[in-house]
RNA sequence: GGGUCGUUAGCUCAGCCGGUUAGAGCACCUGACUUUUAAUCAGGGGGUCGCUGGUUCGAGUCCAGCACGACCCA
């Protein structure tokens, strides 16, 4: 299917060809950045010529023809400029072409800079080259692009045509470089793990599964980095953080993608009371950096990050917001205790319905930033036990507006509770439960030699954007999110 | 998986109770215009109304199914 708009701007390519000029010429005459070329003249005067030749490259987004005179603005990386081309000061030849150049060509312009009476700084025009064609039309100039499929798919045009897009990717990676100041900062020493696991480990989630041919071996994209972080704890390396993709096949939504950035990072000689502190002033440093507060409004919900954070028990929190005393009760006597409520819960072990009671009665209420302690030692295989309540896990979970965006123990260094953990776990996953984790002698033989007492945390990036970004949804704060594949036609 | 809403030109959007040849702005093409900045003025081209079926004398409009998306729920 021929579109006239492209057909008619390849007949343009081919004219220039035509004519000795490529349109996507391979060298590119030397330019400045455009933010350096206003800042240089700042102060002249309205009407006021600098006498400085200048030379910048950039897009054209827009062109104001008056006759012999056409003013284009022109926009690079870093800022835009407008650009004055007269028919006499160019010559007729070099006026004609530049008419005939479209919105969204890459253009490189020479010429002395001034500023109009209006008092906008300008380049008149002396001499000008192609950089490169484009050969579609650009997303409409003043409403951009609205449609919010046409934005996920087309990212490029987003970024392109929807200045708020881009400030909110720029603004995200001063997040991430926070974050790694910080922690840099603290002695923590950034790495990089493998992506691709032999055994998928680290947290319950369903793997993307692949296959390497020469190894003829199975592998599983990373859930966590984990495991291959504690293994660097114990080679001696006791401030360590990574920053990368995790993948988890499962569902998309507003808050959850398949691939996703975590930030996992462990600190020997501390605890998870030692990562709560560590939480409240790196996401505190965050907002610092990047709102310059620590009380933001979030899709009009106020949220405080002043520390310190509440912090509840898990038993305890469901207690206020469901009235169930759970106690020592067993699963049986949940599932009675609630039906008395007329409360019906499916038929599940004692840890797996304190989850489902979590999920389904506290997890709605939490909005301020919360630490959720106390988990069943039961679904955290890799936390220490409480030493006055071994069927606790050191454990917390730090929720923000209902999402969970961080989750740390004091990490379990007992290999010989750790291999129990392991079985436990694979006991579970015989008897049909294929969230569980795997036993993984390598990670076992590495925590036999030692592993110093150590607190760890993984926090969820993009969701923790979201919160700095003010984004409804996941796909805000991520390129190119995930999306079901549609045929073109 | 369920519910609600949406899909009309490259982009942003109108299109009423089913009734001539589906409209506008931007973009594009032609012409006028040497300080404009959402430039202006005059003219022109551009449509498989998401897809497939159905109801009807007649469907962008009503009905069903499907695709994709948004939001809510599980």
């Amino acid at each position: 299917m021929s579109d006239p708009l492209v057909d008619a701007r390849l007949e343009k390519v081919e004219a220039l060809r035509a004519q000795g000029i490529d349109p996507f010429p391979a060298r590119v005459p030397a330019s400045e950045r455009i933010e350096e070329v206003l800042r240089r003249h700042e102060g002249l005067a309205p009407e006021e010529h600098s006498g400085a030749r200048v030379a910048v490259a950039g897009r054209l987004m827009a062109r104001r023809q008056m006759g012999r005179a056409t003013f284009l603005d022109l926009r690079d990386g870093s800022a835009k400029i407008q650009v004055h081309a007269a028919a006499d000061r160019l010559g007729e030849e070099a006026y004609a072409r530049i008419c005939d150049s479209d919105v969204g060509d890459f253009l490189h312009v020479a010429g002395e800079v001034f500023r109009t009476k209006r008092g906008e700084l300008t380049v008149a025009a002396e001499s000008w080259t192609f950089l490169a064609k484009a050969i579609r039309p650009l997303p409409e100039k003043w409403h951009g692009l609205k449609d919010v499929e046409l934005r996920y798919r087309h990212r490029s045009l987003d970024l392109l045509s929807n200045d708020e897009t881009r400030q909110r990717f720029v603004r995200r990676a001063k997040m991430m470089e926070t974050v790694r100041s910080e922690l840099t900062a603290l002695g923590f020493l950034e790495v990089e793990t493998p992506a691709l696991h032999p055994i998928p480990g680290g947290t319950t989630a369903r793997p993307f599964i692949t296959h390497h041919n020469a190894l003829d071996l199975d592998l599983y994209l990373r859930i966590a980095l984990e495991l291959y972080l504690k293994r660097t704890l114990i080679g001696g390396i006791d401030r360590v953080f990574e920053i990368g993709k995790c993948f988890r096949n499962e569902g998309v939504s507003t808050k959850h993608n398949p691939e996703f950035t975590m930030l996992e990072l462990y600190q020997a000689y501390t605890d998870y009371e030692g990562m709560m502190r560590l939480a409240e002033s790196l996401v505190g440093a965050v907002f610092q950096a990047a709102v310059g507060s620590l009380v933001v409004d979030y899709q009009g919900t106020r949220l405080d990050f002043s520390p310190p954070w509440r912090r509840v028990a898990m038993l305890d929190a469901i207690a206020e917001t469901s009235g169930l005393e759970l106690g020592t009760l067993t699963a049986p006597e949940i599932v009675d205790a609630a039906k008395a409520k007329g409360i019906g819960v499916p038929n599940l072990s004692r840890p797996q319905l304190i989850e489902h009671l979590f999920d389904r009665f506290v997890e709605p209420t939490l909005i301020q930033p919360t630490f959720v302690t106390d988990y069943p030692v039961e679904i955290s295989p890799l936390a220490k036990r409480r030493a006055d309540a071994p069927h606790l896990a050191e454990r917390f979970e730090l929720f923000v507006m209902n999402m969970e965006i961080a989750n740390a123990f004091s990490e379990l260094n007992d290999p010989v509770d750790q291999r129990t953990r392991f079985l436990d776990q694979e006991r579970l996953r015989a008897s049909g439960d294929e969230e569980a984790q795997r036993i993984d002698e390598d990670f076992l033989f590495a925590l036999e030699h030692g592993m110093p007492p150590t607190g760890g945390m993984g926090v969820g990036l993009d969701r923790l954007a979201m919160l700095l970004l003010n984004a409804a949804s996941i796909r805000d704060v991520i390129l190119f999110p995930a999306l079901r594949r549609k045929d073109e036609a």
